[in-house]
DNA sequence: CTAAATCTCTTAGCGACTAAGATATATATC
DNA sequence: GATATATATCTTAGTCGCTAAGAGATTTAG
């Protein structure tokens, strides 16, 4: 292979490399959740309360895909634990927005330090041109995936019988 | 801000752009799964035996975090699946290898298809000595990353006393 | 004003996880 | 070689979070 590596396997490395990293980072949030002490989903959700801000219940059921019977429970432990709170829209009184209680939140937040210091240091040793690089692909990347997901799950609509074969002895129902 | 925008916010564009789009990255295995039919930790293991090749059961504890009874669960519904096989170690008999049956394995692989051609478009848009760089990035985040998790995870080891205040009403017990 | 739609919560039942210990095999010590 | 300790996986009992289905409360449409 020569110094100028062919084109296709770069793709593949950086396929490989892009995959492994962000099990790693699967990994980190679970371990998050572990030294907070709640459970997985709870902290997915602190998550997006903390790039969405303040959101009506259903949104985490939407975004998570889990039922809004679980957020609820999702919500129940998070507000006993004093990371949320639930406020009732007065515009709309059946909807429920979910709130972070900043200064609890921060105690978690600060289990993120470590990945933050960690990342800083990678970040340390690029210019800013290719930062600017790095976040164009993470903004094109999130566009990507999202589009992908919604391929996806409108793959899961499709009849079943008529997705692309997938002969799979099924252990579970799928939705 | 000027057009050369201040580093500082620079690398916090870059933390939330790439905390959204490897959050939407979860969201996609999720879907996977569902779509596989398949619980999510078992996805968790085949993606980890994709990337590692043969390994033995409590090599995939030890990388998942989940105990090994957990996985035995794990293994048990993946080779009923079809998707691996148990293979004895015949110089430790003690040992048991989980290898994928790469003729079943491949049904969940093309789930994997849409995300690929989303990438695929994504890094259509970039020279080879830009990607070269994005490679160069993904392989030292996945070092970062690796490297905060065995932190953060040393801090759950150290007795919950003397952790860094983190007086979160505990919901439930850490390990 | 009634009917249908929307949003959250409740309940019953189930599947995946942990903790603890059982089983089988390997290694170290005498 | 026999015994003790260590290692790797599996088993069991019990717990927790999830889904499915539907109830309750409020809003919107006709």
């Amino acid at each position: 292979m020569s110094r100028t590596k062919a084109r296709a396997a770069l793709l593949q490395e950086l396929e490989e490399a892009m995959r492994r990293s962000s099990a790693q980072g699967v990994l980190y949030g679970q371990t998050v959740a572990n030294v907070a002490g709640i459970a997985n989903s709870d902290l997915e959700c602190m998550d997006i309360l903390y790039l969405e801000g303040r959101v009506p219940a259903g949104r985490l059921a939407e975004v998570t895909g889990l039922t809004t019977g679980a957020i609820t429970g999702v919500i129940d432990r998070l507000e006993k634990a004093g990371l949320v709170r639930r406020e009732r829209d007065e515009a709309d009184r059946r909807k429920v927005f979910i709130a972070v209680v900043p200064e609890t939140a921060m105690k978690i937040g600060q289990l993120y330090v470590p990945m933050q210091q960690a990342m800083e240091k990678v970040f340390g040793a690029y210019s800013d041109e290719e930062l600017r690089l790095l976040l164009r692909f993470a903004n094109e990347g999130y566009k990507g995936v999202l589009a992908a997901t919604e391929a996806l799950k409108s793959l899961l609509d499709t009849p079943p019988e008529k997705r692309p074969d997938l002969k799979l002895k099924k252990l579970r129902p799928n939705p």
